[in-house]
DNA sequence: ATAAAACTGTACCGGCGGTAGGGTAATGTG
DNA sequence: CACATTACCCTACCGCCGGTACAGTTTTAT
């Protein structure tokens, strides 16, 4: 879903990389950038090269073709998106032991992430390539498939330890329930990008937090 | 979000039509299912005219350029979504006079529906283009997003006669919830696209019709 | 110092978006 | 049926882009 790391994180660890690895991190950082705004098929070599300022040569060095490329960027996406949501919800399990308000503390920290975003999310590559399905390998469209398995995983594990201690007030299927978080970041992130309201991600996050709570709070009667 | 209309709907009125309005009608068909699957960058006139067996002068006889197609594009997909969500949801207040009953039936039809696609969603283009914006010009853009303030409006209209009758369990911003609608389904195409499994979406839906009724469900306290 | 790594430079191919302009078949209308 | 308009087709061309090939050069690590 989210691509955002700070330069003294543990993704950029410059230090103690060699010469190549970095040209090649830099080329998949313009890559990235330029493919979520344009589309896979937009974004030309020409342009990526220009902007990291090597030679087609030096593209074709790291990388054999463009669909190697649309796999590194694809894994380093999905590497640093798991980075983040590790630390997001993991947040959750230090503040507290009920599980229902580490998941409500993860969603609440989600949301407050992607709203100090400053020109908004930037768009999930995830989206795009399904979008561009066409354009890909099967081996691309199978990390696709992982990665949203993934997420699945991750909301699934949170989940079977709330309903231990809160029954749901409507029967809801909790693969179901923790794919919606995937499904309202990615239509948040849609949302947001057609409006032009980096905002209403932050909202429609809240929103499913709220709805959440619904789903398990305990009823007054 | 949708654009699939039978061939007897009121979109694909084929009779009284001029050769050259079918034709156009062709080219949009056949460009619109391939800018769903391949982007639109990624899409060439060539095959466009290769299958609608046309030449090129043929096309260009049509659309000056490229992005009066992508404009043509949306205005038809945005038409025909139009279109069927007021098949959807008009079917509601047919029903029955209660418009928490009406945008459920809404909901529940709207989830049928596009469980029913043989082959799935084909996909949204108000979507394609948010993650394709740096290809279009201003108008294509303000063209989408108004596409997306008029489904708030759609389903805000439904919610403020929903809140008349039935005071929300949680404070929610109506706006929001009516974007929710649009949200879960722009995410749910994703998510279907990306494991390839078409019923997600109708899931998806489902569970936010779940939603729905825990928020407006009269407490048994 | 030296070998490997990380490139550069040049030249080429075919496909594609787009333009230009002349020619022609089909169509609706009086 | 006449006729103008519509709806194309044909040919030729331009420049950009993805990709290949391959020889040459610099940079880096050891």
């Amino acid at each position: 879903m989210n691509q955002i790391v700070d330069q003294s994180g543990a993704v950029n660890a410059d230090t103690a990389k060699g010469k190549g690895e970095r040209t090649r991190d830099r080329i998949l950082e313009i890559a990235e950038q330029a493919v979520l705004q344009k589309g896979f098929g937009a974004t030309s070599i020409e342009e990526i090269i220009c902007e990291a300022e090597i030679t087609k040569s030096g593209f074709f060095y790291h990388f054999k073709d463009k669909n190697e490329l649309a796999r590194a960027l694809l894994l380093r996406h999905i590497d640093q998106d798991e980075i983040i949501l590790d630390q997001v919800f993991n947040r959750g399990l230090e503040l507290t032991d009920d599980p229902l308000q580490q998941f409500l503390i993860g969603l609440k920290m989600l949301a407050e992430l992607v709203e100090d975003l400053p020109n908004g999310h930037p768009g999930c590559l995830i989206a795009v390539y399904c979008y561009q399905e066409r354009l890909f390998d099967q081996e691309v469209r199978q990390l696709n498939q992982q990665a949203v398995l993934g997420w699945r995983d991750r909301f699934r594990t949170i989940l079977d330890r709330v309903v231990e201690q809160y029954p749901p007030n409507e029967p809801v299927d909790l693969d179901e329930l923790a794919d919606m978080v995937s499904t309202v970041v990615e239509g948040g992130i849609v949302m947001s990008k057609a409006l032009g309201r980096p905002q209403m991600l932050a909202n429609q996050i809240m929103l499913l937090r709220s709805f959440v709570k619904l789903l398990f709070a305990k009823q007054a009667g």
